[in-house]
DNA sequence: TTAAATCTATTACAACTGTAATCAATAGGA
DNA sequence: TCCTATTGATTACAGTTGTAATAGATTTAA
């Protein structure tokens, strides 16, 4: 699969939230967001249908658009790539960099304790599987 | 600043470690590393003194460059916007895919357990400053 | 049935990237 | 002093990306 480019990742956003979809569903919830014109947005769609990362069926006079690249398959390859790339393959500086920022809140320090509590309990009995 | 590219970021990386360094010293350093041409290295410098991220004093014959972007500032400025592109804004979801694929180590769990304390303790008596 | 509207596919084009080669200035050696 | 080796600057060139416009096929309205 080749990379997604950042405007394509916006299109592929709007198929995530909802597919299958039209071109114009998704020009228009992308209307909303940006100022692309309609036609950028259906060339971005092509390019990730040429690029395997999106499907579509012929609906008569318009096609229908389905991702076929999952959210979750896209987030982690990516976020593997970028800690990897910017991190040395290390996860916490990254959340160290957000903390001296200030740009923790409360809530995300309770869902990372939930993670790290979570992860704990996986680890219980489980001899590294 | 332009945006630094990803063959850009692996020389800024090299004078991260150390510097001043000559474009020579840079062009070995990296060929432990990669299969980057020595004209390479020297483009990728000079698009990265064009950007402004690096500088250079004239030293005889040859230049000795430096990061003007400090690390800290070009990682917490990609973290951000890594996460608002692909967690849009939150960063436990990124943790938790890391759990859920079990690329989380007891010591990086050991990292955030620490770095939940500090932010805690700092969060304590300081009525969100 | 013919024209107009509507889709997708193809083409456009400049900026950025990866990956170098060539040019121009200069420092050292013969 | 003159040639050669070295170093940064300029140029090259194809692929990707952002941002559309145009062309071609087809459906629909008159």
């Amino acid at each position: 699969m080749k990379d997604i480019s950042q405007a394509e990742l916006e299109v592929l956003k709007i198929l995530w939230q909802s597919a299958p979809q039209t071109a114009n569903q998704v020009v228009d919830a992308l209307a909303d967001a940006s100022q692309w014109h309609e036609k950028t947005v259906k060339t971005l769609l092509n390019r990730l249908v040429n690029k395997g990362a999106v499907s579509f069926a012929k609906e008569g006079r318009a096609y229908l658009y389905s991702p076929v690249l999952q959210q979750q398959d896209y987030q982690h390859k990516e976020s593997q790539s970028f800690i990897a790339r910017v991190f040395e393959g290390r996860i916490a500086p990254l959340v160290a960099g957000f903390a001296a920022h200030k740009n923790l809140q409360a809530s995300d320090i309770d869902e990372l304790k939930q993670l790290i509590a979570s992860w704990e309990q996986a680890q219980t009995g489980a001899t590294d599987e």
